[in-house]
DNA sequence: TTATAATAGTTGCAGTTTCTAACTATTCGA
DNA sequence: TCGAATAGTTAGAAACTGCAACTATTATAA
């Protein structure tokens, strides 16, 4: 293991939860809309994901299927998305969100990015050039692909 | 604000939390040292910190006092910390590291870190690079200045 | 065709984490 | 010296998460 890898890996250690915990704090401070970070990435998911399942939630999300299901039960709850048995597979569930999940996902992206943009805005557009290609390199190494679920059945009322 | 700006913003959204994510998952997977994501930083800033107060480490982990000190009673509880009441300011708390607490965390962060390291390895060190000089980048508009805390009476057995 | 296995979720239970509100103890300032 | 400010703690509640055990459905194979 070379030098650079395990610098690179402490840096990552040390400042990426940093920026996630200023992102939650942000987000509970802002209580117009009640979201958690698990919550707002599985609102993404499901919104890039129409029809998905929970397991595929579940992966992608990093979480046991249990707590998925618990944290869809809120989500259902709050009326941000809607849960209905699969027709190919009644086992299966199928996910999409409503119209009001769909806004309020809207607002807390805004918002967010909104306070976001506002960190990052005083550096220099070198800098954000770098901050930027560094996320799309860590992404595949970090995000099983976003875009391996068959879209299918995605309404059917 | 600017198009990159809000690029940048998106990106760090959607890319660190995964990140943090599958660090959680990780340290929970490892049994051995059994610390959450933020006991383990608290234990970091305790160690590069000693002597700090209660508020100190509340402050750069992104916590409130109470929740701060429920984490800190774990820590203690679990031997991994010494609270003691500072003899300057006897409201204040005086947090260091104990031998046990200084060996979890190096534990936890070899481990971790080894585990990271080998999320990274198979990157070009192009990339490497710019992940680390990104970090470093992030570091200070994140990371509330790590190294204004005085370091007086570190240890008063 | 039917019994067994595998898959998809749910539920119950427990342990953590984190918050707010209300409290105690100590120190500072007028 | 008395009131205000500061540092922490405690209590109570809600949310998050995991594991174990369960149900329901589909696939496999004898």
């Amino acid at each position: 293991m070379d030098a650079s890898t395990q610098t690179c890996a402490r840096a990552l250690l040390e400042i990426t939860p940093a920026i996630v915990q200023a992102i939650r704090v942000r987000m509970r401070a802002a209580r117009l809309h009640e979201l958690s970070v698990p919550q707002f990435r599985t609102l993404a998911f499901i919104g890039r994901h129409p029809g998905c399942s929970l397991s595929d939630a579940a992966e992608f999300i990093g979480l046991t299927l249990p707590s998925m299901s618990v944290l869809i039960n809120g989500l259902v709850e709050a009326g941000l998305v809607l849960r209905q048995t699969s027709l190919l597979d009644r086992r299966r569930v199928t996910l999409n969100l409503t119209g009001t999940g769909a806004s309020v996902y809207a607002h807390a992206l805004e918002g967010t990015l909104a306070w976001l943009s506002q960190q990052l805005e005083p550096l220099p557009e070198a800098d954000k050039q770098t901050v930027l290609r560094a996320m799309e390199i860590l992404r595949p190494q970090f995000l099983t692909n976003t875009d391996a679920t068959p879209i299918v059945e995605a309404t059917h009322a």
